[in-house]
DNA sequence: CTCAGTGACACT
DNA sequence: GTGTCACTGAGA
């Protein structure tokens, strides 16, 4: 230290606020920051915490700076880290200290750790013997300090038994060092035996973790074709050269069963890490993962941003769920940014999925990634065998909406005592209501979008913005009593359908949108996986990779829905949804059977489905994005995704880009990428109700994609906008790249 | 004249 | 993100 020579030195210190720029302190002498360091710094009239951003500098006075006030105890952020979070805020048009936040929210400490207590016999004999007491006293016989719970459970009577026995001396309580996070992990555990597809996949993984450096692979394989297994390989490389590894999955993915199929390969789950997992177990996890103690992080997308020591591995698991991008707040997707801080970190990457998305399939056909191709089910499974309903030929009657053959199937199934599956990607009770008496159909305040009727909850919801207005009896419009109509199945109708045809059958309806969030879902999923239900009737919610073993008759009650938006992603989305919720049928080596009602058999997404043969369709959808100019190839769509028409949408995108340029008059808005943004060149206009746009009504919020001229160069396009308004804050902000892969 | 509600702005 | 300050309109 050169304090003695009196040398002051000034830190650069990003606080996790909405700044881009670090703010510099006086460095008291004594204390050695280094960068990475996490302090205690005064920001405003209150304290902060702050990292420090860069290498502290000597200067000669410390001037009229403010002095750090501590550092903490916490391991430092890497250089990796921080650059990775300086990438991301750019390429996001995201204050750096918000990037900063996303990466230390889950450290702060959530108080010490509550003691745990173990117990012990202490030789004193309890005043009153009882034979229950004795069985404790003989389970914690020798010396040994054991948790209540486990106590209690070798006795085979109640916590009240041991705390009476510490009461009259016979036990006594000892604080015990905090379990350890996680168990470790063994990496030669259970290694499986592998088809050769899956170990020459495994092979190339295994390879490229252990040279090290960047190297980002496709791993595409059919629902059941082992990818698993094949990446699991790549994390017991990681874990044998001392390194660790993060598999990423989509929130509602990570499931128990995916936990224990872990253990059941490495001996112990991995760390988990997720909404559900509480703040103290997460302020844990990210210490064990900057000191290189938690090996293994399987996680939603906010696991990115954990302080990996040595991260040689990530894994995107589902690469192509949408659940991966992130919309409020800091705008990204988990997705592109694991392939980014792959880069950043020197780690293998693979994308997973049986469904790639159109983005990563041009990305490994020019050969920026490596695509390993798992063609076939593992262990002789056959491929489910799927067949169309053409509904104008062998539809049901009027106001019934499962075909008599998918009718036939299920009760079949169902009488074989296997389970099957009724899947219509629409929650609710019916989409659309209307009076019958004057016509009046009701539509959000908001977003002029229908409202669809929950009758579960007696209201009718809009799904875009989320209002929630009661079901009247009477129409508002004519005051007619009785006259309403619902219109169209939702998944709440269709359990009514499958109530009135099954009355025996035990059912079940999965929906995003039932009371009782990520956690009861994940319950749930477990006991369908378990056989407790004959018929599931559920939304996108199913299709999200679990295994349901009981699972053998799929049945897609709408295959035309989403096929019909404007949106130029349809396709490519129901093919992926309906590859998917298909896929899950199967029992064993019996092959399962999807039925797939719809109203164009000829679509090529039907087609393309019913032959299993997905190369034609995506070749065509591929040519059909680059001859439009849609993403993944630079330009810009012209679309708003809230709007219902695509006319009035693209009328919408040139009113607020007109907006866009007149910015002055408007100051409050910030046109910035949404999640999505590498993948599609989203753009997201925020303003306020009052904002020059009409459109812009009540909703804060737009998403919109502008398309740029033909021919044009979307980087200059996007560099006028921006040089239309002040860059400063609350001017426009533009993203200007288009993939990051580009850019790395 | 006071007070809650709103929005703009700065924070080293 | 959060605390502060100025400004607004409603009510005493």
């Amino acid at each position: 230290m050169s304090e003695e020579s009196g040398g002051a030195k000034i830190v650069e210190v990003l606080p996790p606020v909405a700044v881009d720029q670090t703010y510099s302190y006086f460095a008291p002498p004594g204390l050695d920051l280094a960068p990475g360091d996490s302090v205690k710094i005064p920001l405003g009239a209150r304290e902060a915490y702050g990292v420090v951003w860069e290498a502290p500098q000597a200067v000669c006075g410390r001037g009229n700076l403010k002095s750090v006030i501590a550092r903490y105890d916490r391991p430092p952020l890497s250089q990796r880290l921080r650059d990775f979070l300086d990438w991301l805020a750019h390429w996001t048009l995201t204050p750096r200290g918000m990037a900063l936040r996303l990466a230390t929210r889950a450290a702060e400490d959530a108080g010490p750790d509550a003691p745990r207590l173990l117990y012990r016999a202490t030789g004193a004999s309890p005043q009153r013997p009882t034979p229950t007491r004795a069985r404790v006293l003989k389970a914690a016989e020798g010396g040994v300090a054991f948790s209540k719970k486990a106590l209690a459970e070798a006795a085979a009577c109640s916590a009240g038994v041991i705390d009476s026995l510490v009461d009259e001396g016979a036990l006594e309580a000892v604080a015990a060092p905090p379990a350890p996070v996680v168990e470790p992990l063994d990496a030669l555990f259970a290694p499986p035996k592998l088809e050769p597809k899956q170990q020459a996949a495994a092979e190339a993984l295994t390879a490229a973790v252990r040279a090290g450096g960047y190297r980002p692979f496709l791993l595409e394989g059919v629902t059941g074709s082992g990818k698993t297994e094949v990446y699991f390989e790549a994390i017991a490389a990681a874990l044998q050269g001392g390194g660790q590894a993060l598999v990423m999955m989509p929130e509602i993915a990570l499931t128990k069963q995916f936990l224990e199929r872990f253990a059941a390969r490495f001996g112990a789950k991995p760390a988990e890490w997720h909404s559900g997992v509480s703040a103290r177990k997460r302020a844990r996890i990210w210490r064990g993962a900057a000191e290189g103690e938690v090996k293994v992080v399987a996680g939603a997308r906010s696991a990115l941003f954990l302080p990996f020591r040595d991260l040689r591995l990530i894994v995107v698991d589902e690469e192509h769920e949408g659940a991966y991008k992130q919309d409020d707040g800091v705008s990204y997707n988990a997705r592109d940014m694991a392939v980014v801080r792959a880069r950043i970190e020197g780690a293998t990457i693979a994308l997973a999925s049986a469904t790639p998305s159109i983005e990563t399939r041009v990305n490994a056909a020019t050969g920026r990634y490596t695509r390993l191709h798992l063609d076939a089910r593992a262990g002789a499974r056959p491929m489910p065998v799927l067949d169309a309903i053409d509904m104008r030929v062998e539809g049901p009657e009027r106001g019934r909406w499962i075909a008599p053959r998918l009718a036939l199937a299920v009760g079949e199934t169902i009488a074989r005592g296997e389970q099957a599956l009724l899947f219509l990607n629409r929650r609710g009770y019916a989409p659309l209501t209307l009076c019958r008496h004057c016509g009046h159909r009701f539509r959000c305040q908001n977003c002029d979008a229908w409202l669809v009727e929950h009758r579960f909850r007696h209201a009718l919801v809009c799904h875009h913005c989320g209002h929630l207005e009661r079901r009247p009896d009477i129409c508002p419009e004519c005051e007619a009593e009785d006259s309403l109509a619902a219109c169209g199945p939702g998944v709440e109708r269709l359990a009514e359908e499958a109530a009135l045809l099954f009355p025996d059958a035990r059912a079940l309806v999965l929906s995003s949108d039932f009371p009782g969030g990520a956690e009861r879902l994940r319950r749930e999923i477990e006991e369908i996986a378990s056989g407790a239900f004959d018929i599931v009737i559920g939304t996108q919610l199913v299709a999200k990779g679990h295994n349901f073993p009981y699972l053998t008759l799929v049945g897609v009650v709408d295959a035309d829905l989403g096929l019909g938006s404007g949106d130029p992603r349809a396709a490519e989305r129901t093919f992926q949804l309906l590859a998917q919720v298909t896929g899950r049928a199967g029992r064993g080596d019996q092959p399962g059977r999807a039925l797939i009602q719809t109203y164009q058999p000829e679509h090529p997404v039907i087609r393309a489905l019913l032959s299993g043969d997905a190369e034609a369709f995506y070749a065509q959808e591929i040519a059909l994005r680059q001859r439009a100019g849609l993403p993944p190839f630079g330009r810009l769509a012209a679309l708003i995704v809230s709007a219902k028409e695509s006319a009035l949408a693209e009328s919408h995108a040139r009113a607020l880009v007109r907006a866009a340029h007149s910015l002055p008059s408007a100051p409050r808005y910030r046109v910035a990428p949404l999640g999505g943004l590498p993948e599609d060149n989203e753009i997201m206009v925020l303003g306020p109700a009052e904002a020059p746009i009409a459109l812009v009504r009540g909703r804060f919020r737009w998403r919109l994609l502008v398309k740029a001229p033909r021919g044009a160069d979307m980087q200059a396009f996007l560099r006028d906008m921006l040089a239309a308004g002040p860059r400063e804050r609350g001017g426009v902000r533009v993203q200007v790249d288009v993939d990051p892969q580009s850019f790395l």
